[in-house]
DNA sequence: GCCGATTTGTTCGTTTCCGTACGAATTTCG
DNA sequence: CGAAATTCGTACGGAAACGAACAAATCGGC
């Protein structure tokens, strides 16, 4: 993690950041702070308290719930749509879940204490949160419909393609060890489901790095829920 | 379902009602109807209009995603903790999910655009319902790595287990065929893990009645994640 | 360019669950 | 009471994924 000083640019990469007018932006923005992540930074702990939310600009960041045993499933990802710390909004005093960077990212950060009092405040800020709320909770439910019912490849080729809507990339680091702990599944499952994506032209892989080659067919071996969490991410105010 | 007349009771049954102050509860109970739900009567369709809110005061009501080949998994579900409709407060134009009664059951229903007033007055109500909001949040995510990583006989205790907190009974109807519905799984498979428990001496079933014999081996048998949501909504043991 | 660490490929037997099908038991209703 | 409908038991082959282990390929640092 590292902190950079910034300027008041009138954007901020953020897409809920962007909706506000810029006088709202900016009043934010001058009590936020740079922070970057790198890969596997933790953001929140399970269990952990979540002194600042984030406003990812770029990259990815994942939750997870983690069960006693150490196995693990990805509830959602965010990248620059949303915001990071959204149930402290809730009354959260810890973070039910581990949240840590799975594609290295920038983002604004800001005391939860005054992310709390903003939104209050009512206005804008707050119907984008509300927004917001709705398409997580959205996000979660397809998820979780989508691991009783779809494969492991079809689950793959979901998660490739939402993170590159979140990161705006077509390549980025990725670990078959590291997608079978979000999928919740083997790592010689990702390993399979991995080599028929690549035999079939759609991706392309090696060694901690993997490519979307075809994004269009790479659509057509996910599941439906792909489609319907980006529409449901679509949203203008 | 079925419409009746009510007076204006201290107390309503319901949980979030509940905590209001008398006079909250009562402008309240002033604008609502006493409707009545069946076995498998429908509140929402997936995409359908969502004109009324429910509180329910007894049984259980399902949410489920409904996939394009008809299969379908339980998001959520829902008794007298809680309310029915929620995402209409968070600006959703339609029910992303199909909800529909699980349990019979008794509600208090209010008209949408009433109970989003109400609500965005702050107040109680509002923290309440944010209180509620985290813990749905909470429930889904939960459900979404359960439904990856435990056996559909774990699953299947841990949802017996929470329709009995939620209506209050040991015994209620339920078939095979509508939970296999439920999980995303075959009734075959159902059937499998039933007859397991059954053995087992935990419950007993029959036609399309089942009874929980044994709740605290039934909580042995169940997985981590229905502890992890009963303390959520903090329900009596 | 070599070495250790990371990442990926592959194998084995096993378990769980699937899709389908059909018969038996139970209940409902005329 | 008898027929129809619902619900449950079970069986089959097959697919998907598991847990574990080991070999091969690739990369980064020296």
């Amino acid at each position: 993690m590292s902190l950079q000083s910034h300027s008041f640019d009138s954007l901020s990469e953020n897409r809920l950041l962007n909706f506000l007018t810029p006088n709202d932006r900016n009043r934010l923005l001058a009590r936020m702070t740079a922070v970057s992540f790198g890969l596997k930074d933790v953001l929140y702990n399970a269990g952990g308290p979540m002194p600042y939310v984030y406003f990812p600009r770029n990259g990815v960041i994942s939750s997870v719930t983690v069960m006693a045993d150490g196995r693990a499933a990805e509830v959602a990802a965010t990248g620059r749509e949303g915001v990071i710390g959204l149930t402290a909004y809730y009354g959260a005093g810890q973070s039910p879940e581990k949240v840590f960077c799975q594609i290295p990212c920038d983002t604004w950060r800001l005391g939860t204490e005054l992310f709390v009092d903003e939104v209050r405040r009512g206005g804008r800020l707050q119907a984008l949160v509300h927004g917001y709320t709705r398409s997580v909770m959205r996000l979660v439910a397809q998820h979780a419909a989508c691991n009783c019912l779809h494969t492991v490849e079809e689950r793959f080729a979901k998660w490739l393609l939402m993170s590159r809507d979140r990161a705006g990339e077509e390549e980025f680091p990725l670990t078959q060890e590291f997608l079978s702990y979000m999928l919740g599944v083997r790592r010689a499952s990702v390993t399979l489901a991995a080599g028929m994506l690549q035999k079939a032209g759609l991706i392309h892989y090696r060694h901690g790095k993997i490519r979307i080659i075809n994004g269009k067919k790479l659509e057509s071996a996910a599941c439906e829920c792909y489609q319907i969490i980006r529409e449901e991410f679509e949203y203008p105010l």
